[in-house]
DNA sequence: TTCCAACCTTGCCCCGGGGACAAGGTCAAG
DNA sequence: CTTGACCTTGTCCCCGGGGCAAGGTTGGAA
């Protein structure tokens, strides 16, 4: 006959947890002997260890009477729910290595992809980064739709005139307002933008939030940038006066 | 800028949750919009993706933000934990496969292989149970003991004549202990007992709890086992009362 | 025998990591 | 201008035990 803490030993728990058990009803209170201790017999260890196993696989204890109860069905369901949280764990495992990588961490794979692609291009590090926080929000406020809208701007990355405006940009990121070289930048931005698949091309372009359109639009800070846009939508809508309004989305934007 | 809900949609968790973190001050507090909501920018979504990551790898959140200003091997440090969890959890998996095996569930392996090799001897399954009883309660009480009696145990199995012991033994679990063929059983148990290697034979037999022992050679709630046992042992001594006392412990036990 | 450490008993409070709900203010789209 | 989905702070609650108190018991060694 076993005291409580043989028995918790012999199970690999605490003899708090047994006495836990006792008062859920999971198992039944043993015999007690003349100095009121618990004493537990052989039956006691099989029940205490269906017990355990059922607990450490993840099982409520307030459950665990009705599955001991059941029939196999209710096991297999329980060994499944363990089947995903080992994948879980392994999925976690992968994130945890990517900790310091913020795209990885943040932007669906498709967006990752992208940064992939992007990042041969040698941008500064502050465009790259001002590209990334773009999808990273656009992605948190509109998944579907950014998705679509990568996937267009994923194949751009193959166009040597969109990556020369992209340097282009990249070069005149500091660049007071004023500088007369961003002139002949607007002109070969304006240029490729009546190329460009627009936003409003996209499928469900009136459930797009202004939103998205803005950030990937954006100037993200540069007053350059800011003065380039102006350029590029004026020369946009000059030459497309006579058939459409202006329309400031399809300014081309960068990233 | 995004709410706290879309935030937490990206992240994976809920609003509460970063509010939790913000209050923990893992997370700074973003600034407020006009009416006093939060409104995060992809900093926020990067700094609460770091959070849950770590979160959700099972580091307590007090601790998080001293591994994310350590070093690397911290984090390796959190994988092997989380590497360790993933066995773990596959070892339960496969005790949860057990769960009506109750020999498997709470028998060391040296034991559930002792089990395996008595089956086949197809003994009563009230017998097999009390011998297993035995070895569950033993082996709770002094493993290492236990676990050297086994061996020796187990090597018996390939006797005949010991198997040949335990069958009569299962035949007469039953009678009556005024029965007269306990005598011819005792004499053939007897003559085996002389041979047997004796508990007193273990290295470290004084340190065997005296309930081990009268476990595995107690009679187990049969009247004819008791009575088997007065005989065995009375003949025991009687052959050998010029060179030693009697030995109860000597009786050939059922296990 | 007497001692001591290691058990055992009940009872109560505490923890992490949020979930649920209340009671109200705010936003956006039709 | 309403409606439903958000947001705000606040409070209480949950599981599965851990820890501690305050005392009684046991068993082996000196």
């Amino acid at each position: 006959m076993l005291t409580i803490g043989q028995l918790a030993r012999q199970a690999g728990v605490s003899a708090k947890a047994v006495r836990v058990y006792h008062a859920k009803g999971l198992l039944p209170e043993p015999e007690r002997d003349a100095s009121g201790y618990r004493r537990y017999d052989a039956q006691a260890v099989i029940d205490l260890a269906r017990i355990v196993t059922l607990a450490q696989a993840g099982v409520p204890l307030a459950r665990i009477p009705q599955v001991l109860d059941a029939d196999e069905t209710a096991i297999e369901q329980i060994d499944a729910e363990l089947r995903d949280r080992i994948r879980q764990l392994q999925r976690r495992r992968v994130r945890l290595r990517d900790l310091d990588r913020p795209d990885r961490l943040c932007l669906p794979p498709e967006a990752v992809a992208f940064m992939e692609r992007l990042r041969p291009i040698g941008l500064s590090e502050r465009h790259e980064n001002a590209i990334r926080d773009g999808w990273i929000l656009a992605c948190a406020l509109a998944p579907d739709v950014s998705s679509a809208i990568l996937a267009s701007r994923t194949a751009l990355l193959d166009d040597p005139e969109y990556v020369a405006v992209l340097r282009d940009y990249d070069e005149a990121i500091d660049w007071s307002p004023d500088d007369p070289r961003l002139e002949a930048i607007a002109v070969t931005a304006a240029a490729l933008a009546r190329r460009m698949p627009l936003p409003s091309d996209l499928p469900d372009f009136r459930k797009v939030p202004r939103q998205v359109v803005e950030l990937l639009s954006g100037h993200r800070g540069s007053p350059a940038w800011k003065r380039l846009d102006q350029l590029v939508t004026q020369r946009l809508s000059e030459a497309k006066n006579a058939t459409s309004e202006p329309n400031e989305a399809a300014a081309p934007d960068r990233s």
